[in-house]
DNA sequence: GTATTTCAATTACAGACGTAATTGGAAGCG
DNA sequence: CGCTTCCAATTACGTCTGTAATTGAAATAC
């Protein structure tokens, strides 16, 4: 099942600090958004039942923490859309950002030293 | 307003050939989607709503031709995908593909020689 | 010119999503 | 013990999406 966009968000919160209570997440999300409390409850409850949390008890509250692993989701929202728009590979997206000029000189150096590094170890 | 999944592969259609009938889309469609052809017609009046696509009558069936560039809806595609997962930039995607020993042979090459020309021209 | 065919336009409908109000139950206060 | 308070659970509701059936209008065939 996958987890929504809104639902994302929390699970941002969760993957920084973790766990966290109901209203820990909601003092988390009060400077980035403005949803309500009850809000916040229904995504943590889609999530729940999703399996992409875990609620423990603690007294009389629950702490919410990550099942999902947020490398995992990465990969799979990442995968998907090179598989939809890049023929699942990775190069024509970095050609494309290319050639919209939209690669930082700090790409650049990124880029070339990952490349280096891989072509050291291969 | 957003296309949505099944609106973009519609757009697929008629970004490799256009115009279109809406018989021509469906046609093109049969092979890789089992939609009915009233799923198609929706889904090209919804693009039509959306302005990504316009019709022009021919006689008395309509001609359907993209208004939305592809290139222009990867980027976006691309560029939320960055923003929300990457810190807007593509260095660091790349790097999570790398770590996951999910870059090709192929991309390597194409990624040396990209990094390669930018350097020269730079 | 009526019957049939061919399109397009309208309507439908269930599930997901964003957003939230309302209800219910347990815990503490007086 | 009954009242309030604090959470969580349930219910709500409009929009978008995926998927399609139904209706309507124009053209074609007899």
């Amino acid at each position: 099942m996958p987890i929504s966009d809104a639902e994302s968000v929390v699970m941002d919160v969760l993957w920084r600090r973790a766990p966290l209570s109901a209203d820990d997440v909601v003092a988390a999300l009060a400077a980035s958004t403005d949803w309500q409390e009850p809000t916040i409850k229904t995504l943590l409850n889609r999530l729940l039942k999703k399996r992409a949390i875990a609620a423990e008890r603690d007294g009389k509250r629950y702490l919410y923490r990550p099942l999902l692993k947020r490398a995992d989701y990465v990969h799979s929202e990442s995968k998907s859309l090179l598989d939809r728009l890049f023929d699942g590979r990775v190069a024509p997206l970095v050609a494309h950002f290319s050639e919209r000029r939209k690669l930082s000189k700090k790409d650049l150096t990124e880029l070339k030293r990952l490349i280096e590094e891989l072509d050291h170890d291969a």
